[in-house]
DNA sequence: GAATGTGTCAATGCATACATTAAATAATTT
DNA sequence: AAATTATTTAATGTATGCATTGACACATTC
């Protein structure tokens, strides 16, 4: 029997919401006052009310008081702070993965996901290529175990969305940071931390620099 | 001419209910209707539920359905995890920090919350101890400067909060903490981004271990 | 007494009403 | 035309109303 899901309409409205900011369907610096969104989910103020709060809290939404809600645009400072954060977590949450010698099972869910990253960068689907990647990020997270680091940096590959996607087409193929993951994955399974954590940084490390370098030399104010 | 700060009810109801929250006064498992907290902060249900979502956002309270709001309780295992995050991006942060040879001006605010630690120390006063402790985290990564870690990190202080109070009850003087604070301050001084991301992955490391330890003799289930 | 069924109560989820007041616009004065 | 003031408009912040439905107490059956 398929479970009824009881969704409430403020539960949809956040799915809606954070969906058509992902898309680009509400563009950075989106402005729309809560009578329009309300109308345009069909409902009343208070779902959509209830749900701006919430993509408020998480970084995607800005409120101000008589204009609406604001999609927040992420500037070049912010894919440094999110980045530095990245940095930081992944690869301490890959090395203590590593150390538990996770078994071949856990990691399908990894595998699955790089060899997508791969066939997707063979056929140059570069959609397919960052959602896979997507996964294979949240995937080890919640390897990892950790729920409250996973939920954080969750929400900073959302917040950073747009900008990954945008910034993936300014640029040569992702060769390298396929092969990264690839490695990545190699290292879990061979149950090497201090591998693992130097090859998670540097992949990070690298991304960061890139992404940075590609905002600079294209003169992206923001997206 | 003293700024009108026009805070709304929303605002207040979360500032007070964090306040309550933090000082224990509603206790971990805490359950109560919004209408019940309605009543009590002598407001309608609207801005409570809207402050509780936010707070629910920040990992303090659980709204569960047609129970009302559930102070969240903190286990050994939130604490691991905590701990893991906090160890992951303090000492990181800190290093930065240093590296950037940041001025006695700019270290003065860390300066008070460690002498006022070491006088609290000879005092016995413990929550003042406590206080100064916070406050130098969070200066710290305020001088930092990356938002987005200052104010997750801040979140974990705050889910942290009431399990650091108690178990500081149940330790010797925190001799070995305050010293270490003294060092770090001494290493981001000196401008030594190594030595002071040491210092202060110890200082986790071992706080957590304590901590941890603490919860487990005195088998604490939850605070 | 345990297990099951029934009825009452009340909390939520949501819609709606409305006073307040910032913002936008128009009117008026320099 | 620029600056100022008056007027209108509309979005928020908050209260309130209400249908739905889960929780709980009680009654009933085994």
């Amino acid at each position: 029997m398929a479970t009824v899901t009881k969704s409430t309409r403020t539960d949809d409205a956040y799915d809606q919401l954070k969906d058509e900011i992902r898309s680009n369907r509400m563009p950075p610096g989106f402005l729309a006052p809560e009578p329009e969104i309300a109308l345009r989910l069909g409902m009343s103020r208070t779902p959509v009310r209830e749900a701006l709060i919430r993509l408020e809290a998480e970084g995607l939404v800005e409120l101000i008081p008589r204009r609406g809600a604001r999609v927040l645009p992420i500037h070049a400072d912010d894919m440094r702070e999110i980045y530095e954060i990245l940095t930081a977590l992944e690869p301490e949450a890959a090395a203590n993965l590593a150390s538990r010698k996770p078994t071949d099972e856990e990691l399908a869910p990894l595998e699955k996901a790089t060899s997508e990253m791969e066939s997707a960068l063979a056929e140059g689907d570069l959609d397919t290529w960052a959602a896979a990647d997507d996964r294979f990020h949240r995937r080890l997270l919640e390897l990892h175990g950790n729920r409250r680091l996973a939920e954080f940096v969750s929400a900073l590959f959302d917040q950073s969305h747009r900008a990954r996607i945008v910034t993936l087409r300014l640029r040569d193929r992702p060769t390298r940071s396929t092969t990264e993951h690839r490695e990545i994955l190699e290292q879990l399974r061979a149950g090497d931390p201090e591998a693992t954590r130097e090859v998670f940084r540097s992949h990070r490390a690298r991304a960061a620099s890139e992404l940075l370098g590609i905002l600079e030399n294209y003169r992206l104010p923001q997206l």
